[in-house]
DNA sequence: ACGACCAATGGCACCGGTGTCAATTAATTA
DNA sequence: TAATTAATTGACACCGGTGCCATTGGTCGT
């Protein structure tokens, strides 16, 4: 009986000799107990070592406890921080995360998404970016009845449950930074096409620019995949100009990076001869020298953000929209130009 | 009735005219039905969009289809990459992840699996290096009754369920390849101390000198762990010794790398004046210039052959354990020395 | 022709919790 | 003191599947 198996609820009921549902009532905290029967009750638990069974009070609650993680990036350090975030905000509670990778590729993305929504039914899931953009699979999302929270850049007035950064607001502080720092031809390596993200970044470029009554000259911007590869070329491709820029700001770190690289690897000397400022704040950038100046972008703190809004309870905030703050971050790629 | 909410195996049997077992045979594919019925029986479950519940099978069946990971381990590639080789092997089948990350410097560790292990009650768990290293963490899972996987260079012959690679070998061959270059001065930037795999790379270093009738010079070795700027300090100061080595193996590519820029900032050309190996082939190994020689680590591998283990049938290899090969990928970090 | 045997299906309890509502007891009020 | 109310607790059905065993209608051997 007892003796086999782990212990159940009815276990110790007996025991404890009282029904089953009090049993219940102590594990969810119920008020409506005498502290008489509850400690008798949570000591026959901690005696036999009772654990309710997750998989009962899913089906009886008709709702599970685990959190779900779609994702279509392929970049470690990002899946990485923001299941970190995610975690933090899961933790002290009953939820546990789910990993979801989805080929961005594949042309039935919508259905392979249903599909993992239908069968597991987690209580709620995080659309990490780019994969966050399409609208489809949130609807998917609300369609299916399952609570969802949108990660990214998403342009802030056009949807709800998102948790996002101002990626333009942050790009204007930083290339404004090299603006101030006497810096007037300034290069832009661009991320992939087709996002919201990078498009923001952009934005954000042009809009430093146009503060300063700069033009924007596109002889002075690459295309760029977030890729350290793309760096490297984008970064080659700048600095065999004939009047290079006296800096440039990437995308992103790990094209920053790539960019010093081929720079130095022209003879260059990094920041005297060129600044460099990246976007993400990634841990390689503290590492390298000179360590990267960059934007801070607070994807673990959106992560756990978003995970705790999805398991909070239903305040519904009207419009579920969170936004928070990135921050640019001085080290020693940027100094103001030598000619 | 069936307006509202999802439908269950009970509509489908009611529509289909048949009991609800009789669904359930059709469900798990059981051979003693009528392919009339099993035919009209899968009409009505396509015709209503049936998908079964997953907490009412787990609870029926005792045991649920969630694989969890259970990691200790900060460097997110790694991490990153073993979650793509576990939802490898669970494609085509109905298991889910499950993350479970430790913190390495809690004191209790084991508390806090055993309580995610009697919560959760996985089907299955990977443990993936380090905390794979851990005999009491297996043993509870065993006590536990959930099934595992251990992953790493654990030695061979101490554990049963397990996935590793010999990287004692592996190294063997890596420093044979430098000595068979011509480097006869070869330093070893070592791995954290206390762990397995650091342990045996190193061992399969001295393996190699000895295989080729060289002393190991310990003023050749400096510690290191596992990271960039570990690496860096320990290239620096060998490049920085009087009579410095004409090659260096790493037991890491981060720390390899780390000692590539060190050197580079000493003035040191790479490969001409000095040769440099790494352990892992992580991306960015193949991404640098030059682009570094360094062993394959199959861990993708490994982590499919878990999960795919993990979820077998009961076949009982007698002992279980499983080896995959490494192998050594040349690449234009190594040449012969000079002098 | 008749029991043995097999294929195909159904009935029902059970997995381990929770929700609803009734029942019991104690405390309060008129 | 009886009636009212509040505080505790229990009974029982139910969540949506699966396991075990009984039942039904044929087919087969002798």
């Amino acid at each position: 009986m007892a003796s086999e198996g782990k212990p159940t609820i009815n276990d110790v009921a007996r025991i404890a000799d009282v029904s089953k549902k009090t049993v219940s009532r102590v594990i969810n905290k119920s008020p409506l107990l005498s502290s008489a029967t509850r400690k008798r009750v949570e000591q026959v638990i901690a005696n036999i070592g009772y654990v309710p069974n997750p998989q009962a009070r899913a089906l009886a609650l008709r709702r599970n406890f685990v959190i779900a993680a779609i994702h279509d990036n392929p970049n470690a350090q990002f899946l990485v921080n923001v299941q970190q975030g995610i975690l933090q905000g899961l933790a002290d509670s009953d939820f546990n995360l789910m990993v979801k990778p989805v080929d961005r590729n594949s042309p039935n993305i919508t259905d392979d998404i249903r599909d993992f929504l239908e069968r597991q039914r987690p209580f709620g899931v995080v659309l990490l970016p780019p994969i966050s953009e399409n609208d489809a699979i949130a609807g998917l999302c609300a369609d299916l009845g399952c609570r969802y929270v949108r990660m990214g850049s998403v342009k802030l007035d056009e949807a709800e449950h998102t948790v996002s950064s101002n990626d333009r607001e942050a790009v204007r502080e930083a290339v404004g930074y090299l603006i101030d720092k006497g810096h007037r031809r300034i290069a832009l390596i661009e991320g992939p096409k087709g996002f919201t993200s990078p498009r923001e970044r952009r934005a954000g470029f042009e809009e430093a620019l146009a503060a300063a009554g700069l033009e924007l000259d596109e002889t002075l911007v690459r295309p760029g995949s977030y890729t350290f590869e793309s760096g490297v070329a984008a970064g080659q491709s700048l600095v065999d100009m004939e009047d290079p820029p006296t800096a440039i700001f990437a995308c992103n770190d790990e094209m920053a990076i790539g960019a010093i690289i081929a720079a130095r690897r022209s003879g260059l000397r990094i920041p005297e001869d060129l600044s460099v400022v990246g976007f993400d704040d990634t841990p390689l950038s503290s590492h390298i020298w000179p360590s990267l100046t960059t934007v801070h972008w607070p994807i673990i703190d959106m992560a756990r953000t978003a995970a705790l809004k999805l398991i909070a309870p239903d305040d519904e905030d009207a419009n579920a929209r969170w936004l928070l703050p990135s921050a640019l971050i001085e080290r020693s790629s940027v100094i103001p130009p030598s000619n």
